[in-house]
DNA sequence: AACCGACTCGGAAACGTTTCCAGAACGACG
DNA sequence: CGTCGTTCTGGAAACGTTTCCGAGTCGGTT
């Protein structure tokens, strides 16, 4: 490997005889003399120079480089979300970087406090839920962050929320409308901002549609699929009347269906099942199963334009938008 | 927003009242007296200093960024090396960029063009197929680069790859242990790496195991699950003595169990069924899918450990590593 | 007591850009 | 023909670090 210097912008000035100030100016199209452009390109092109974006990123205080920290990639909101940040940031020439925090708050935080380093221009955030340390951290944050998730008022931050409280509504009202009685829910742990929105959007879902709440028909677990099939067993076991399952979220829904064809129940002849976060699973399980979308990829496409904005240089007051939810009938429930 | 300037080296170096040289040893270590650091620290405390990333890279010449491009994290195998590459980085410092290049070739090659602007120290790469172009791309790359994928022999570049052809052998291998005589393939398209090595693959098992070839029970359709599903009931319908599928992956081989259903065959009494890449999908499906690992999770870890070995310098001859396959037998073929 | 080596510290020069500023060139106008 | 305004160019100063180099201090050896 020729371990050659790379060339600068002082070479090619030399090459094309002129100063180094005038090659920058031709190069960011600061000037109209059309022969030193051309001098300039040629020169360039004779060199093989390409800028240094760390030297720019220096001089100009800006990187092109956008963050976003979540909690887990693996997670098919997450992903979503990525697949549409990453396209609108690069369209307008930023680089996307990833924090995959691992459900860990001090790694949140620690990624918050980095921002003052500025390596990068902007950060969108979702974090699993927000101490009085995140609050501090984001008020005193050195770039632009968006948060998606659900955040205190008072937060001077652009914030992108999903609605799954309502979107736990609606799965009941679907539910109720289409004959159950009996709807049991398969909830996430709780203590977790979509644990909770989520039962209290079912309870409200039961409470729109005259039907009794029965808390022995809730159960909390964690999101996954094992989860859900175990619970799923258990309730049933002791619930046989259930005619309705609502998961937290498709993993445990997946995990439900599981259960109920171990149960030899017939889906949706004995039991209709709805699942939560309209993941590709949902579309390709068996039956394929109906789940309410909370717009995971136009939570991210909007982050990233609020993002886009600040950066920008737009200092209106911060922005909260919610995204609604939409069911999706499937098999599992017609 | 009050837009004070950020402190510099020089504010901490008036502040503690010694030279700026003094400040940048004392941070990184490269002082011994103990009073000289202490009050370095406390100074930096004081003015609440953080190092520009920006400025040191400039001076060091590393960036403390990698890369890692794929067609679309979306897709699980990807989705899967990042999982593994991210924290394999962040352990050492590194940062990691995403470029999901969405099938254009174009912009594979010009993200390997972009690697002269030193915005990276290197960067892991999975290509969607290896052009001229791309070879001598990466014969210029400015920083070192792994290759995720297969590769020509003399392209002077680390390489992991996985051995998709003995594992489309190990699947048919299986199946016809199991009692399988009349296996269907249906393949991704043949003018793709993936899709030509598992078709190898797939007559090489039917040549081991002594079954004879009989290549209208092989077709060749996209990556998909309706794709998989409707050539899935094409194939079945024409040849009913069919026992056994293997699908080119756990989309198609989803979409295999999905036509199956809607015929009112029994899996896996009637038919076995197998996928690739052995994604959570196989694992939630009902029945669950057997599947043949490729080692995505492998590929990724070893892909960065790698990389991270040629950004600590070493200069030997690149290497090359084969991921061996795994199947993973779960209810549609037992 | 003088000298020598080891060690520490400050000054200054990089790293590769952008941009401010001042001067040169030049046409136009009085 | 002199002056003024405009346009273009080159020099030089940043941006915020790291690191080289030389000067100074100090303890130990002859």
């Amino acid at each position: 490997m020729t371990q050659r210097r790379r060339p600068t912008i002082h070479e090619v000035a030399k090459v094309a005889g002129v100063s180094i100030s005038s090659v920058s100016r031709a190069l960011n199209g600061n000037t109209s003399n059309a022969d030193m452009v051309a001098r300039v390109n040629a020169a360039v092109q004779q060199v093989g120079y390409v800028p240094s974006v760390v030297a720019q990123s220096l001089k100009t205080r800006h990187t092109g480089q956008v963050a976003f920290a979540m909690e887990d990639i693996g997670n098919a909101a997450y992903l979503e979300m990525v697949r549409r940040i990453q396209p609108t940031l690069r369209d307008v020439g930023y680089r996307l970087l990833l924090h995959s925090t691992g459900a860990d708050v001090e790694d949140e935080l620690s990624v918050l406090a980095s921002l003052s380093q500025n390596y990068v221009d902007g950060l969108i955030l979702c974090p699993l839920r927000v101490t009085d340390r995140h609050v501090e951290a984001l008020r005193r944050a050195a770039v632009p962050v968006v948060v998606i998730g659900l955040l205190p008022d008072d937060v001077p931050v652009d914030n992108v929320r999903a609605d799954s409280r309502v979107g736990a509504r609606l799965a009941v009202e679907h539910l109720a409308e289409s004959g159950a009685r009996r709807i049991a829910f398969i909830d996430g742990p709780l203590d977790t901002v979509p644990g909770r929105a989520r039962y209290d959007g079912f309870r409200a879902g039961l409470a729109t549609t005259g039907l009794r709440t029965d808390d022995s028909l809730v159960r909390f677990t964690d999101f996954q699929f094992e989860a859900g099939r175990r619970t799923a067993l258990a309730l049933l076991g002791e619930h046989p009347d259930v005619d309705a399952v609502l998961g937290a979220n498709d993993l445990i829904a997946m995990g439900v269906l599981h259960a109920l064809r171990e149960l030899g129940r017939d889906v949706p002849g004995d039991v209709r099942v709805v699942g939560m976060d309209d993941t590709p699973l949902a579309a390709t399980s068996f039956p394929a199963l109906s789940s309410v979308s909370l717009g995971s990829a136009d939570r991210g496409r909007i982050a990233a334009e609020l993002l886009l904005r600040r950066l920008d240089g737009d200092d209106a007051p911060p922005e909260r938008v919610t995204v609604p939810p939409s069911l999706t009938v499937r098999e599992s429930s017609r």
